[in-house]
DNA sequence: TGGATTATGTCAGCCATGTTGACTTAATAC
DNA sequence: GTATTAAGTCAACATGGCTGACATAATCCA
């Protein structure tokens, strides 16, 4: 307050330095989200690539490497060499598509179930921690906000793949728990 | 609701296939804020590394190096190669400290305040979109989740950066609007 | 005063992960 | 039976992390 300035306080017209605020915590909290998978990977000679690879096939097992590639917005070079490595060390197996043989359905052995559920067990405890730590009517609204900040061409594929047992409806497969 | 599962719905205990769901949301939330000032930076044969650089000098000018480096978290050679860049071509300058002249106080030219602008502004949309999208109580509650999403031993440092006017309390300097 | 420490910079090399472009193979579509 | 599609591969390159070693200047301190 005070100050010179415009000072707004709206809710669609918030004040700038509010904003920037927003964009460091949202630095800050993806870069220590990130920060404990990262250090497990290490140990296993992989890394923050493989991980996303691995958490994909492993939440959504029996993609196609198409809908990898769509998921994680990179060339197919690019996953290539990180699947690969998965797939040679016994992380992740793929099976050809039954009604489209050229298709590599991607699935995650159990090798793979073990480490994704490893990588992703520090993140759940941060974000169980967070969102208690938001409040119990949190929830929702920060699901809408992170929402809002994906491209709108692309949110409803995010919905798809992030609300149960979408998805999986048109390539039946598992929506089994865990 | 209903459905089968164990279905919890308390806010310590959150069923794990909605943090799964959280988990994934925030990449894609991270991914498309990013990828706005990605494509401008590639006009000027910059990366995201020269725009986190910028965006703290400019944010937070005066700050050292070694503040830098912190807020970062990598190695003063993976800095160095951005930073120079940036002070090479005009967008950041360097003053020696005032009290401690080994310092090497950083601050954004004009023509760096422009770039971190331009970069900045279709974060900020997207910030405000979303912020707005969430409800208009949900500012706070957000604000909570980010900030419970970072190291706790981070925290303060990053409340001191992210709170209006604080850092710069003791390295004087300016709170000045724009 | 002079030696230790600190802030910063720099050289050299390595690794992970992204890119483009060109091309192959196998399966499907029409 | 040709064109298209899904996937894989080879090669080269760029970015941005990393480690290790060392240099310079300024400050601290005994």
């Amino acid at each position: 307050m005070t100050m010179t300035e415009e000072t707004e306080g709206s809710a669609a017209g918030l004040a700038e330095a509010n904003l920037h605020a927003f964009a460091e915590l949202l630095f800050f909290a993806y870069r220590d989200f990130t920060g404990d998978p990262d250090a497990i990977l290490k140990d296993f000679g992989f890394g923050r690539a493989h991980h996303r690879v691995l958490h994909f096939v492993n939440r959504h097992s029996g993609l196609r490497v198409a809908d990898l590639l769509d998921i994680l917005n990179i060339t197919k070079q690019s996953l290539s060499r990180v699947l690969k490595q998965l797939i040679d060390q016994g992380y992740i197996t793929q099976k050809a598509g039954a009604a489209d043989r050229r298709q590599r359905l991607l699935y995650p052995t159990d090798r793979g179930k073990a480490l994704a559920k490893r990588l992703a067990a520090p993140q759940l405890v941060r974000l169980r921690a967070a969102l208690a730590a938001a409040g119990p009517e949190a929830e929702t609204a920060i699901r809408r906000f992170l929402e809002a900040m994906i491209n709108a061409e692309d949110r409803p594929k995010v919905s798809a793949i992030t609300t149960p047992a979408a998805l999986q409806a048109d390539r039946n497969d598992e929506g089994k728990p865990s």
